[in-house]
Formats: C-alpha cells, sequence, structure tokens
DNA sequence: AGTGCGGCCTGTCCGC
DNA sequence: TGCGGACAGGCCGCAC
C-alpha cells in the first residue's frame, strides 16, 4: 500500500522520464475510480506537456500549462513507465501515452485511487485544500503539533491519521512511529506532556524518512515488472507483529482497534 | 468544530 | 479442491 515514502518514490521515479515532455493521448479503460475519470480529462491533456511533476501529501500532481491532473494511488494503485508494447493487464486503468515513447500506466486492483483533472489552482481543490503540513517539513514541527492537539479528545494515533494534521501518515507509519515515540496510540491528542510533541514528530520523520530512503533504493529501476515496493518488507517493528515479542523488551505486543483501524503497541514501551 | 463511522473495492488468507 | 466470509487499507462525506 502506498504510502509517502512510496508516492515520493514513484514521483522521483517517472519525473525525469516525463518532464518537459508532450503528451500524445491518453487511453481510459476503466472511469470507475474512486471518482469517475472524465472524458474531459482525456481531452484536455492531449497535446500538453508536463511542466512539473511534484506531491502534496499522497497525492501526485502532474502540472501543464491548461491544468494539473491530480493522482492518488489509494491503497492498492501503482504509476509505471512501460514501452508501448507492454502487456495490458486486468487492472491497467489509465495510460498517458508521451509523444517520445513511453506510456505512463495507472494500475489500481481495488480502485480506491483517484485521477483527476483540475484547471483552477490545485491548492484550492476540495481534496488539497485543507490538508495539513508536509510531515518532512519544518512546518511541521513540536510547536505546531501541540498547538493543534489542544483540547483534542481523539486518540492521538487517530490525530495523527487525520491529513488535517498532518499529510502522510497512514495505518502503518502511525504504529511505527508511536512505537519509536514510545507513546501510547490510543491516549487522548490532547493530554499528551509538553514535552512529547517533540519526541512525536522526530519520531514520524524518522520513520518517514528511514522509509523514503529503503524505498528510493529498491524503486530505482522503474521499468522493473516486479512492482512490489521493498520498503514495506524493512524492519517493521509494531506493524502486522501483535502478539509477538516486542522488539525492545520482549513483552507481546498487544493489538486492538482505534477507529477501525488495526493498532499495534507495546504496553512497557509505551506510556 | 470536533468526532465517529459507513462505504467504496478486490486480493489474500482462513476454515470448512 | 472449492467456496464463503473476514479482513486489510486511505480517506471522503455524512450524521450527530
Amino acid at each position: 500500500m502506498p504510502e509517502l515514502p512510496e508516492v515520493e518514490t514513484t514521483r522521483r521515479g517517472i519525473e525525469p522520464h516525463i518532464l518537459k515532455h508532450q503528451i500524445k493521448a491518453v487511453q481510459v479503460r476503466e472511469s470507475r475510480l474512486r471518482w469517475p475519470v472524465t472524458p474531459v480529462l482525456a481531452n484536455r491533456l492531449k497535446g500538453e506537456v508536463v511542466s512539473s511533476v511534484s506531491r502534496r501529501g499522497k497525492y501526485l500532481l502532474l502540472e501543464t500549462a491548461r491544468g494539473t491532473l491530480v493522482i492518488h494511488l489509494g491503497m492498492s494503485g501503482s504509476l509505471r513507465l512501460v514501452t508501448p508494447d507492454a502487456t495490458i493487464n486486468k487492472h491497467d486503468h489509465v495510460d498517458i501515452v508521451f509523444s517520445h515513447g513511453p506510456i505512463l500506466r495507472y494500475t489500481d486492483p481495488r480502485r480506491f485511487g483517484c485521477v483527476l483533472w483540475v484547471e483552477d489552482n490545485v491548492f484550492n481543490h476540495p481534496l488539497l485544500r485543507n490538508l495539513g503540513p508536509e510531515p518532512l517539513s519544518a512546518e511541521f514541527n513540536a510547536e505546531y503539533l501541540k498547538a493543534r492537539a489542544r483540547g483534542r479528545k481523539s486518540a492521538v494515533k487517530t490525530f495523527l491519521m487525520d491529513s488535517r494534521t498532518v499529510v502522510g501518515v497512514g495505518n502503518i507509519y502511525a504504529n511505527e512511529a508511536l512505537f519509536a515515540a514510545g507513546i501510547r496510540p490510543q491516549g487522548a491528542a490532547g493530554r499528551l506532556a509538553q514535552g512529547r510533541f517533540d519526541t512525536l514528530v522526530a519520531a514520524v520523520k524518522h520513520v518517514l524518512q528511514e522509509a523514503l530512503m529503503v524505498g528510493g533504493t529498491t524503486l530505482r529501476d522503474f521499468t522493473d515488472s516486479e512492482g512490489q515496493p521493498g520498503y514495506f518488507s524493512q524492519s517493521l517493528r509494531v506493524y502486522g507483529r501483535g502478539g509477538l515479542a516486542c522488539l525492545s523488551c520482549s513483552e507481546p505486543l498487544r493489538e486492538i482497534r482505534i477507529g477501525q483501524r488495526s493498532t499495534v503497541f507495546c504496553r512497557a514501551c509505551q506510556r
């Protein structure tokens, strides 16, 4: 499942191949994604040149002079560069065909993702307008987080996964960051002691940065059909390890549900 | 405003 | 071996 590190890795992987290149055609085989892929999208993109490839949270932004293509990979999506002779598989929903040959192929078995065309300022779009700071930016710091948590009764994990608090922290890294910070996921965000925001912010940054480094190396060869992100198999310390021994103290890790999300933590190490 | 939760969707795993 | 059902997940959009 694409978390922020994988989306950023995807961005870095495709950018050199499509930046300043012209889109020859767009082929939509399955328009029923999270929101319908409109025919307008293909018409408007045709002939346009990609002027930037950026990212906001887990949204990839392909900018052209006429507008921006907004792509979200949902939880099962991927975006790969393929050659025109590549086999088309069942879940290859959208192709962006470039004039110089490569095809940017959007694949998403569960169709939780989206491919949208936005002509107005993309950052005013409802999907992007209310997003919190980037986790790896200076804007995401202890002072900010503390101020935002004030009075909040929801669990710190839920709070952390809220994209209005900070973008790019999904279930996996929320679990990992809270473990790294030694903070119990179910405690109210507004009740965290002052000093713990520093620890938490540092843990979020650390966990994401580590994943980004691993993702960057394993996904270097982007035309590799293998596709499975290697960072996912990196040493996750709590996620998916409910009932197993804590890697720090050997106590069995607890698994509970917070906000319908699987939550794993160590009762001894996280307070 | 803050909070909680239903729903979207399919691949994978489990038990029978 | 086949089959049904639970589960996983991001995150919108609604209800309270």
